[in-house]
DNA sequence: ATTAGCACTCAACTTACACGAGTGCTAACC
DNA sequence: GGTTAGCACTCGTGTAAGTTGAGTGCTAAT
């Protein structure tokens, strides 16, 4: 499938139009109001042919023409164009950034909420995992009489709580001899750097062979390590209702229910998680629920390491240029932040 | 204001009808479809002095009654009679609660999703505030170079974590030593319970008057008790949608915005935070987003203490008696298991 | 005091029709 | 041969007129 210059033109000319207004777009129209120089009736057959190709869909009969996913597809791949954010926003984003890292989590949530109030689509935001942090300092605590409790504090200023069933369990002064221990061999590095053999090896030898607390490291770095621990931010979900594709209320519902349910944002969020950005639109999402929107995510990192995932979901006829824009300013500033919060 | 029997027989057959189909209803209905023994002429005088006292309204000239926002308010108070739940809905709610407490933070969880499901309705809860808690383990740990973070484990297995500004925090090994102190004066107790002069009183015997520790005692019990730092889960926010009064977009969507708020679901929660059950309705809210809404609440307890705040959010059309009787129910059920826990 | 009867109101639905944005096709044009 | 003007056709949208029916209020009879 090879388009022409001018098929080109002409679908980024419906693409844009209909991202703008969300009607169906006509030939006389496109010839009017984009100055591709041509008539309508030229326009009205690269049209047909456009359609023919699948890239865009006549509603109705009567009606102009729709972008469909593919030709959406074909818009992100080839012919979008990057838009630079106004220095007001980058400001905006910028100082939004620097003022909100008391915490990740609050930094996070302030991130979610500023993407929303700029864009006006839905922001979620996955918490980082711990799995590329350095550990500041760990400790176990009494929880109840079958568990304990393991509080995890990262020099990236994340705490984390996990709970850990164990039968019988030391009391408190057990736990916070061990937590020290523990601490003199993890403190300063990440859970990927740490030989988990080794630090058995060397508990071990602290506390006796085949004490329970050694398989309990084991636990501890599996929790640490587990995808559905981590929590996930949603904002501006509300915006949803402000695109007539939503009119329908049971598509409405649909994303809504979505945006409640966890497991389907981690799945939303999580799938095929990777460093750079992505743009999954409409049917090519796996989760029915929001088979109607695209999500535009990508991953956070510190160095090499991937922290967590932010994803705007909108309708499929969502702003992909402004979008990935803001997307791109927020990493730049998140990752600046991030490195200076390693480093310091 | 007195209403003869016949009176209040036509109010609630109005309510009655109106909370099931959301129609206006009119005095020809009433005679056939409710045992009331009149003409439709002599209630059509009934309701317009139903009229007259603003309990009713007519939405235009020549269309049925719907109660008003005061109707409700006398429906509520006087007229509404208790539905038990059925042996089915009862089981289903007794056996959700007694399988998901594993800690405090799932079981509200899983209690709002469970209370959204059997009333279609929205359900907001607000975590426990550990004021009556019984605190079984209090942990200082380093977090930055200008705070500590404090964490706090109760009988009731509730984990909260503090970050306290401070300057120059000691280090890992002090905190450590601080911390089983600390345990020494309040381990078994409630904060309640607590006589903060003596323990800091007790604490500056064991590392010196004047140490910054001393007001860091004063910091932890201020973020225990403050009402910001609780957090607050909502289930079945999609269901507004269900409701015809919200096909309005604009009105959905600012309920939509209150849900996404916290600060917003503290105040609708905890606004004259309260033991009993509470019901607000429609305009007699304070907040202006959700004033097209009524709202019941119920305040969780064990023993004599308060924890949280479990809350309804409907239509004024909502189905006054079924809400009340699953929150009692609820109530029930989960004072029995916190009492349970404290006990053990 | 109650009710039957009647005139009146008004939202909601139906029907019919005109409008216009859009298409596809064909024939003429450069 | 690609381009374009012209035209018949389609079909959703908007509007106006008319119908229906649920509901009210009032009055007079019971």
């Amino acid at each position: 499938m090879v388009l022409s210059d001018r098929q080109l033109k002409i679908l980024q000319a419906i693409i844009n139009d209909y991202i703008a207004t969300a009607e169906p777009i006509g030939s006389r129209t496109i010839a009017k109001k984009y100055d591709i120089g041509l008539s309508s009736a030229t326009i009205r057959n690269e049209m047909s042919d456009l359609e023919d190709m699948g890239l865009i869909i006549q509603p109705h009969a009567s009606a102009g023409r729709v972008p469909s996913d593919k030709g959406y597809r074909l818009y992100v791949d080839n012919l979008m164009n990057r838009k630079e954010l106004t220095p007001e926003q980058a400001g905006f984003l910028f100082n939004l950034i620097q003022e909100n890292f008391e915490d990740i989590e609050s930094l996070m949530q302030e991130t979610a909420k500023a993407i929303s109030l700029i864009t006006n689509y839905t922001t979620m935001v996955s918490e980082p995992r711990v799995l590329r942090m350095v550990i500041k300092h760990i400790q176990l605590m009494p929880y109840d009489e079958s568990s304990i409790a393991v509080v995890l504090v990262t020099e990236s200023k994340v705490i984390k709580n996990y709970v850990i069933k164990m039968k019988n369990p030391p009391d408190t002064d057990s736990l916070s001899n061990i937590s020290l221990l523990l601490n003199k061999f993890v403190v300063g590095k990440d859970f990927a750097d740490i030989d988990l053999g080794l630090l058995k090896l060397e508990l071990a030898k602290m506390v006796g062979e085949g004490q329970p607390i050694i398989s309990l490291i084991d636990t501890i770095w599996e929790m640490a390590l587990e995808e559905s621990t981590v929590d996930v931010y949603t904002s501006g979900v509300k915006n949803i209702l402000t695109f007539p594709e939503f009119s329908d209320f049971n598509k409405a519902k649909s994303v809504f229910q979505a945006l409640e349910e966890k497991d389907i944002l981690i799945t939303i969020l999580g799938k095929g998680r990777t460093e750079e950005l992505k743009i999954v639109i409409g049917e090519e999402n796996s989760i029915d629920q929001i088979k109607d929107c695209s999500l535009i995510k990508a991953g956070y990192k510190i160095g090499n390491g991937l922290y967590g995932t932010i994803g705007i979901l909108g309708p499929t006829r969502m702003n992909y240029s402004q979008v990935v824009s803001v997307l791109y300013e927020i990493e730049k500033n998140l990752n600046y932040t991030l490195r200076a919060l390693r480093g310091g």
